[in-house]
DNA sequence: CGGTAAGTTGAAAAATCTCAATCACGGTGG
DNA sequence: CCACCGTGATTGAGATTTTTCAACTTACCG
């Protein structure tokens, strides 16, 4: 189970960065060691005396409005993000316009490490609402990360916790079906909220329909159909984005029940 | 593109590794230096001089017997893999018997990067045909890399690489449909094999029918259906799991040409 | 050779998609 | 302040793709 992180203060999605248009690159206020998503982000297992080396490291943030891009496919990789306040997506596409969201990514997640491979972004990360990210330059991370044991386990475990859970959303592709791929695209973002203190049963979308769809391989109207059974059934209350769970178990079931 | 290797001598899928059924861990005989896959496996980059020290790191090697595991899912994470000879297949499971492939890996490819996440391996490794891996223990591979810039950039790389191999795999399974998703895979093999200093044309299927289908998010039946569906269109001649490409284009164009 | 696992093929069922119409909501401007 | 507009969401009906179930063939291994 999730460490579980000093409550934030806002709600989650809810609250918008103040936003400030004209300075989208800031010095950071909030050092890690005094971060809430400590427990979460880059510097989990750190001991509160190795958080002061963080510092050099994330020196600054970047504020990225609502529908603007963080970065685009074959950009330049020079860093990775951490999200510090709101939401975002990845998505990858072929030549021939199709378009896949790879995921979403909400406070404490990290943003980029497709860059790695090849010096070049590979996917577009866009924000789901106003949002801001903390910049870790990655040749300064490499650096840090040699002298810094601690540090360089950490970061190994997210690049290898990132690929179990694109191996999750094969097994979700591949395998099941609409109604089990919403319930468990459900359950997985009331986990994470729940990891940052939020309610596990009411959240608020920040993606459309046919984001979610992306993700899920299904098309939008077939999100919004097993939206509407999963309602009939009583095992959601959904008032457009607005979603209140009111059956966790039976979602549960749903992607637990082998369907032999 | 790939750097191409030293012409490998064997056939690929073809000789079975000789086994050695009392004897499955044994020294390296040959070094990274030596070893005609160096520009395809972890040693990428590397200078001549530098290898000497990746011996230390890659004592050991490990045969694995055509249907064997090695590892399973919930084993103690301790090393990496890296293929030498042979083909494996991973694959992730739910609780509910669900099962998916989530890729194949050949000569020079690494295995295990999963595990590093928690300590635990989080798929099955299973060989499809008598094979052999280098083993990478995991704690050596950390500490030689933290004294070692490029080994560690290669290293992240590699990560990184199938995070960004993983997001196709993810817009395969999301968008694409049956013919679409076969012909990617059959190209994805073939240049792989290529790279390998094999025939960009002519290959054998290590795996079953229902493997790639499980691979593809497909059932076995619709996989065989368009295996035929290709012979009938003139695009490939297959024999069981021999398989030659006649129209190399024809399947690209497949994946290519905007369904819309 | 015979048994078994793997592969092929057909026909019907099921899931999902497509196309189209309509509805809801948030923001904007009169 | 309220009507209007546009985007996003819902719903229906028919088309399409894929799956399911079943029968049958082929290849391989001892």
């Amino acid at each position: 189970m999730q460490a579980k992180p000093t409550m934030p203060s806002t709600l989650p999605f809810a609250a918008p960065e103040r936003r400030q248009c004209d300075m989208r690159l800031e010095p950071l206020k909030v050092a890690c060691a005094s971060c809430n998503l400590r427990e979460l982000c880059l510097p989990v297992g750190l001991r509160a005396d190795d958080l002061a080396r963080l510092d050099g490291l994330v020196a600054t943030r970047r504020s990225v409005p609502r529908g603007e891009h963080l970065f685009r496919n074959g950009e330049r990789f020079e860093a990775l993000y951490a999200v510090r306040t709101g939401f975002f997506k990845t998505c990858v596409g072929s030549e021939d316009g199709r378009d896949q969201v790879t995921g979403f990514q909400m406070a404490g997640e990290l943003l980029g490490l497709d860059g790695i491979s090849s010096d070049l972004h590979h996917c577009d990360a866009v924000a789901l609402e106003d949002s801001s990210v903390c910049v870790i330059p990655y040749a300064q991370l490499e650096e840090l990360s040699r002298e810094f044991t601690v540090l360089q386990h950490s970061f190994h475990k997210i690049m290898s916790r990132e690929i179990v859970r694109d191996h999750g959303v094969m097994l979700l592709l591949g395998n099941m079906r609409a109604e089990e791929r919403l319930a468990a695209f459900l359950l997985n973002l009331t986990q994470r909220l729940q990891a940052r203190g939020f309610s596990a049963s009411s959240l608020v979308l920040r993606m459309t329909r046919e984001e979610i769809g992306s993700y899920l391989g299904l098309k939008l109207e077939t999100v919004s159909r097993t939206f509407s059974k999963f309602h009939d059934e009583g095992l959601l209350e959904v008032k457009q984005r607005q979603l209140r769970i009111l059956n966790q178990a039976g979602l549960e079931a749903l992607i637990n029940n082998s369907p032999c």
